[in-house]
DNA sequence: CTGAAAGCGCTAACAG
DNA sequence: CTGTTAGCGCTTTCAG
């Protein structure tokens, strides 16, 4: 039996008593007779306490600091008060459990590298700020066993409602997302099957119309600048998408450099680009994986007075905020980050039933193509 | 009193029934006697069911679940099959509530714009999840009022930590971070009072450095371009550095120009330069706010032929990885950022004394001064 | 409008 | 090695 009375904090990793500064005389710190009763020392305030000081019942405490039923005046002056005199803050594990629904939201992405990634969680972020809602996050660095791992803790938080990077999951993650009762949100891309709500933009689409805009321009000797596409699935799609337009009209990539690196950088585009410019001549333009590629290959030809576009012209995806603020704006597709972290929020709590939303995208021409 | 046996999932965001494309026959659903028993739909496992399944006592279930205790390979096996078989996934919720310790870390940060906050939370992330820990994070966006609604927010889900974002706070906030009983980190910054435990670099000591680079390089004519001051205190903190060693050497800043983006931005950078340059001639360097800034002023050289460094020296604050990558590297501080984060995760995980603990920062001379 | 009481699902003694 | 039993702090009936 757990003796009541001797409550304690959480164990491992409560603050150590008397730290920096702060003398506590050993002998006199306590003035109640020592081993009668537990110092009160930390001890953290409950409801119980609140309706104790109010002199109310504790489930009129609840119902006041919740906002719900109807309360007099005077009690529920009574007991803010009371909760503001004790430093009161409400344990919502216990308020979570005993009502069976939280106000947690998790969230699972790939990184955190580039800025896209933290661009649609700030938009996610506004809406479940706004209606109460705390982000429980995971980062499953382009690992989906990974995600499947991160999938499994989070949802054991009882979250209300769950967002997911993309559409593909291993299947144990996708059972776990079928099967756990809430909702869930896969945001970013709509190439694919979803589990119930899919907030995204076509990337084989993109990459359709990436290359058809770099055909329409008389670009013929393309060459292909990316990072690990096993990796990054979406760039794999809109790379498919490009390819797929160049074959039907007769051409091909004249080469391609993959970086190994699994996430994107600025680095694997310069270093991708000057490999591919050392092996290959007669390139006119290249098509970047994304705008941080894009971005270290104009950075790569700026340097070595490659004339862009005369010389080459550059392609690249996101539409970062950068990418129009170089020397030469970079020719580019925008997506609506923010926008779609908003939509995929809303949706999540909105109850609504399961649906595809196509944020569309923005084909940006920039000066490097 | 609750009837037991009509268990329900979380209300409000539950999962709709039937969703797209599975059609329910409206009348024959249930084969049960409707109006009897709940239809046992969706019935969330609990450990009790597992017990059961297993044919064994939720302890021993729960001694199996944590690797805690002794229990006999048969029990663990029989156990770790049910457990499988119905697809089982623990409630930390209520875990946490009877252990009265959590495995929820908060984490409050000022924004999530550019890359230096995400790669601090990289760092921190890495040793969390290492841990079995859930980051729980909420965003600031530099109001300090939002900052203490949000540590409340936070603090109310009894993590067993927390990491904060600098060192200045209100009163509230410092107060309840103070009386929260459980360990917490201040990030980022180490010039003033901390908390508890404070992880971080000399901002003042990095303006300071900055100043005599460049009067070391002979520049004395110097700008400053920076975006909000008031509300990013820590550029604050750096300029007034930078500003100290001008004073120590009979100077001033020619011109000052603060862009009014509470986030630093490289369009800031961009357009503030070309504002302080045509107001003033004959300024021969400029310190930056940090590398966003510097950025968007480098581009603005490129692209008006301002030779760098023999017409305008310019020098940033970070050390972001792209600021080695343009054509010119450009000169700034660099900082630890990954390593800060990891260290400040460690110490909170660790439970040693409250400390200070300086990382450090690295002048990197580019080819921009 | 208010209080009493029964859990929410799990953990932690304690006694086998 | 294992089951029983009290709670963790709060919400939610239900009966005043």
């Amino acid at each position: 039996m757990r003796k009541p009375g001797q409550k304690k904090g959480s164990a491992a990793l409560s603050r150590p008593r008397a730290p920096k500064g702060e003398k506590v005389p050993v002998a006199e710190a306590d003035p109640a007779p020592p081993s009668q009763v537990a110092p009160a020392a930390n001890k953290v305030v409950t409801i119980t306490d609140v309706a104790q000081r109010a002199g109310v019942g504790e489930s009129t405490v609840s119902r006041v600091l919740r906002n719900k039923g109807s309360v007099s005046q005077s009690a529920r002056h009574k007991i803010l008060k009371a909760a503001a005199d004790l430093n009161y803050v409400p344990n919502r594990i216990a308020g979570t459990l005993a009502s069976m629904s939280s106000r947690l939201i998790g969230i699972v992405v790939p990184s955190v590298g580039n800025t896209v990634v933290p661009e649609v969680l700030a938009g996610v972020n506004t809406v479940l700020e706004a209606a109460g809602f705390q982000p429980v996050i995971g980062v499953s660095n382009y690992d989906s066993l990974r995600e499947e791992a991160l999938i499994e803790s989070i949802l054991s938080w009882r979250p209300a409602g769950i967002l997911v990077a993309g559409l593909e999951h291993t299947d144990r993650a996708r059972a776990m997302l079928k099967g756990c009762g809430v909702r869930v949100v896969e945001l970013l891309d709509i190439d694919g099957e979803g589990i119930d709500i899919v907030v995204g933009s076509s990337h084989r689409m993109a990459g359709r119309k990436s290359a058809e805009h770099l055909l329409a321009h008389n670009y013929r000797n393309i060459g292909y600048v990316g990072h690990d596409v096993r990796v990054d699935i979406r760039a794999g799609k809109r790379l498919e998408g490009f390819r797929a337009v160049m074959h039907e009209n007769g051409l091909n990539f004249v080469d391609e450099e993959f970086h190994p690196s699994m996430a994107s950088s600025v680095e694997a585009g310069r270093i991708g680009l000057a490999r591919l410019l050392k092996r290959q001549s007669g390139l006119d333009a290249i098509y970047f994986s994304n705008d941080d590629l894009a971005l270290g290959g104009y950075f790569h030809c700026l340097e070595h007075d490659i004339s862009v576009p005369r010389d080459l012209a550059l392609f690249g995806y996101n539409g970062l905020e950068i990418t129009r603020l170089t020397p030469q704006p970079l020719s580019t597709i925008r997506t609506p980050r923010i926008a779609m972290g908003k939509v995929g929020a809303n949706l999540l709590l909105s109850g609504g039933p399961s649906t595809v939303v196509d944020v569309g995208f923005e084909l940006v021409v920039g000066a490097t193509t």
